[in-house]
DNA sequence: ATGGTTTTTACTGCGTC
DNA sequence: GACGCGGTAAAAACCAT
């Protein structure tokens, strides 16, 4: 049963991708503003289907496998008091027993090396993706990913988290929500380029269809990181998009053209913020910015100063 | 490997507060 | 003088061949 109501749009940023944590808030996953439209999703009822259980049977299924836990939450656990079905103590021989069971039931657990790699790697993936605050679609498509990564023994020689920062990375992107590498980095004890140069790698081994980034996907977030208001958000994107139709935005790193945007963006709206600002919101140089400035306002005959 | 392109690093000069 | 801005040159990184 899903009661989400009719389309609503983030007031700040505009963007229409809301996740919703466990205290109830809904955020805007663009700008990470909180919305004042409750959006009522209560989320999938895990209902049972099956051809005896179709009609009015309140029972219930398990949680669905999920990429996120290295065993998918398939395993179980041997209970901890020392009862027998009937709620009876045990003998001590059986408690003994029980003991010894347990033991070797987490062993086997995570037991092969790849499953112990897992293990780590997807609890980092948890860490980093909870402090990017990331919605649970991109953290399974990166847990995948991974995955994919282990399989094909791409993690050799690399370390995992650059090859975990990575998932997160391609993941972002895949789903239309890019995070820049700088903000991964910033989490993750691998540095940027590296992140950027496993991603490479990892996205070419697996043929994973990455789109390439959109730079327009980046303006809200970064004008929000400014604390920008949302008519420079506007003027950005319409700067963007004129220059995007003169192919001025060919062949270089969309970061960088999102970043001049907002910059010129913020000067015609009279919010101005320093190129330094606006370098490290955005994770490129000021020498890039200036770059890109310069051309849009050459290209788009944009004089600054009237 | 190599060459062409883009980004980064590092440095300089100029004007303003 | 610190800061913002514009520019340049050389190094580094990236990409296709």
């Amino acid at each position: 049963m899903t009661l989400t109501n009719e389309k609503v749009l983030c007031k700040n940023c505009g963007g229409n991708n809301f996740e919703t944590d466990s205290s109830g808030f809904t955020n805007c996953i663009e700008c990470g503003v909180v919305q004042e439209n409750t959006i009522i999703d209560e989320g999938p009822e895990w209902r049972n289907f099956s051809k005896d259980g179709v009609d009015n049977s309140n029972e219930r299924v398990g949680m669905p496998s999920t990429n996120l836990l290295h065993d998918k939450g398939l395993t179980t656990d041997i209970g901890w008091q020392n009862k027998d079905f009937a709620g009876v103590s045990m003998s001590s021989d059986m408690s003994k027993l029980f003991r010894r069971l347990r033991r070797q039931h987490q062993r086997t657990r995570v037991n092969s090396s790849t499953e112990r790699n897992l293990a780590v790697a997807l609890g980092e993936l948890q860490r980093l993706s909870a402090k990017m605050t990331l919605p649970t679609t991109v953290r399974e498509e990166a847990a995948y990913i991974y995955r994919k990564a282990v399989e094909q023994k791409l993690v050799r020689g690399r370390s995992i988290e650059g090859v975990v920062a990575s998932s997160i990375y391609a993941a972002c992107r895949i789903h239309g929500i890019p995070r820049t590498l700088d903000e991964v980095g910033k989490h993750s004890r691998t540095g940027r380029k590296e992140i950027g140069r496993t991603f490479r790698a990892i996205s070419k081994e697996l043929m994973l269809k990455v789109p390439p980034a959109d730079p327009d996907n980046y303006v809200p977030r970064f004008c929000a990181k400014l604390n920008l208001p949302i008519n420079v958000v506007h003027k950005a994107n319409e700067i963007l998009k004129r220059a995007t139709e003169i192919e001025l935005t060919a062949g270089r790193g969309p970061t960088g053209i999102a970043a001049a945007s907002v910059y010129l963006a913020s000067i015609l709206e009279k919010e101005q913020r320093t190129q330094k600002q606006v370098s490290e919101a955005a994770g490129v140089t000021e020498v890039t910015i200036r770059n890109r400035y310069k051309e849009i306002c050459e290209a788009l005959k944009i004089d600054v100063n009237g």
